[in-house]
DNA sequence: ATTGTTCGTTTGTTGGACAATTGAAATATC
DNA sequence: GATATTTCAATTGTCCAACAAACGAACAAT
């Protein structure tokens, strides 16, 4: 006969397995303050090193957080938390723009037609200021970039489904340094803006009506003018993204 | 004039972040050692401690791993380290079948239509057999589910784009407990399987073919049926997902 | 050929210590 | 009486020093 593996886990591993369980069983909910380091320690009978090490593994995985030298309290893993790492592991991975392209195709077009039932006023009011600042940035020259991506987001939010938010995101994260490469080439600075946000007013407009399929069908039309214009840039849709390309910069944490 | 915030880190952030940058510029390569924990502490000029909860964080991101007491080395974030902590967040945030069954919806059909494009010999052999299999499972009344899976994710891998991989693995791995009340429900576990398994064998005749449409087609109405089941056995589509089902257990690490 | 032994290396864990920061209570100021 | 200011205990972040446990490799013993 032959024994199983023995499931031996270092000690700083089992302190932050056995949190961890005990927030997913939902014996601690997100807000609550957990106990100092030091009363974790003498609770589980280690050192307060030991469970420093087992903080870093839970904080990192999104289950509890910190304000810098505050206390330790439960928290909700985001969205926003996850895709970094996922944007990384697709860098590393030297994903390619077709591949990126190919799951928008499906996601954006499928995300608008999504909205257009279920889209609120509130979030249409925010996506019509959105079409608007960025005709006013078109005309003053100014990167359109950050109002495009702000408006796809909107535009997923407002389809009232979060597994697809978190599907999308690491997507477009990376999508970012190619947007860049694009507005600034001269073959697609000219005409590329203004196609971009026709196709954004146009979007928004079926969802005011609330047409599903007019909203996906611009943003289809949107996403295949996004590969035409890469094309039309002369970049190699089969190569690697560029990994030095950082991602937006998030606000240094308060402290 | 003002200053701005200063983004102060706590050193094992910046230990870890330094490395990181490391990683992600290609100056260390995956399968590259790391020098060990003292050396690095006197590198940096910390203590080894810092070090250490540094490694932590790394760690638990995928970029670094280590076979427990052995030398650390580089390595590739791969989509199962991710998943779960996807899966896992979704779970908290009480995600709904609905939303699951949407973004498959979109990604699962689409996986179908490029794999028609890119499959080869041998994984459209993997398929043949999961198919066999599968009929063999069903005349032997055991599950089916883990072929199911099994199978969903060689036409995901046949379609040859990673970032789709990763964005349907954690949506899909929430599925699992879904699946399972589904075929032990009095309702559906009769018609059920054997509509999936004709489902399958469809979709393989089409990747053979290599005719995206079909392939697309049948992949679309197999996750309707899906959905259908669901209804069928009397589930709610738009409650939250049993969060106490737990995820396919990972096998103990090496030790 | 397998099993034991030894040894240097590296990780895992412990103990105790202290500076820096925080939150809140206590005090002073207007 | 309300608002600053100061004080102070609590907590985190970091350091130093030490040792047990596990590993890899080399070598001896059966």
């Amino acid at each position: 006969m032959a024994f199983a593996r023995l499931a031996i886990l270092p000690t700083y591993k089992v302190v932050s397995d056995t949190i961890e369980r005990e927030i997913l069983a939902g014996r601690l909910n997100a807000g609550d303050i957990l106990p100092t380091e030091t009363e974790l320690a003498d609770q589980f009978g280690v050192t307060r090193h030991t469970v420093r090490e087992g903080i870093r593994i839970l904080e990192q995985s999104g289950l509890v957080r910190r304000e810098a030298g505050r206390r330790l309290y439960v928290a909700e893993p985001h969205y926003g938390d996850l895709a970094p790492r996922l944007s990384r592991a697709m860098v590393m991975q030297r994903v390619t723009f077709r591949e990126l392209w190919e799951v928008s195709m499906d996601l954006e077009p499928s995300a608008a037609a999504h909205a257009a039932g279920r889209i609120d006023a509130d979030r249409l009011a925010q996506l019509r200021a959105n079409v608007e600042a960025t005709e006013e940035a078109i005309a003053a020259g100014a990167s359109i970039i950050p109002l495009d991506v702000a408006f796809h987001i909107l535009v997923a939010e407002a389809a009232g489904n979060r597994a697809l938010l978190l599907a999308r995101e690491p997507v477009t994260q990376l999508f970012y340094p190619a947007l860049e490469r694009l507005f600034r080439h001269p073959k697609t600075s000219a005409v590329g803006p203004r196609r971009l946000v026709e196709a954004h007013r146009r979007i928004v407009e079926a969802l005011a009506d609330g047409d599903a399929a007019v909203a996906r069908e611009w943003m289809r039309k949107h996403m295949v003018d996004f590969r035409r214009g890469y094309d039309t840039a002369g970049l190699d849709l089969d190569q690697a993204l560029d990994p030095t390309a950082a991602p937006p910069a998030a606000p240094p944490p308060r402290r």
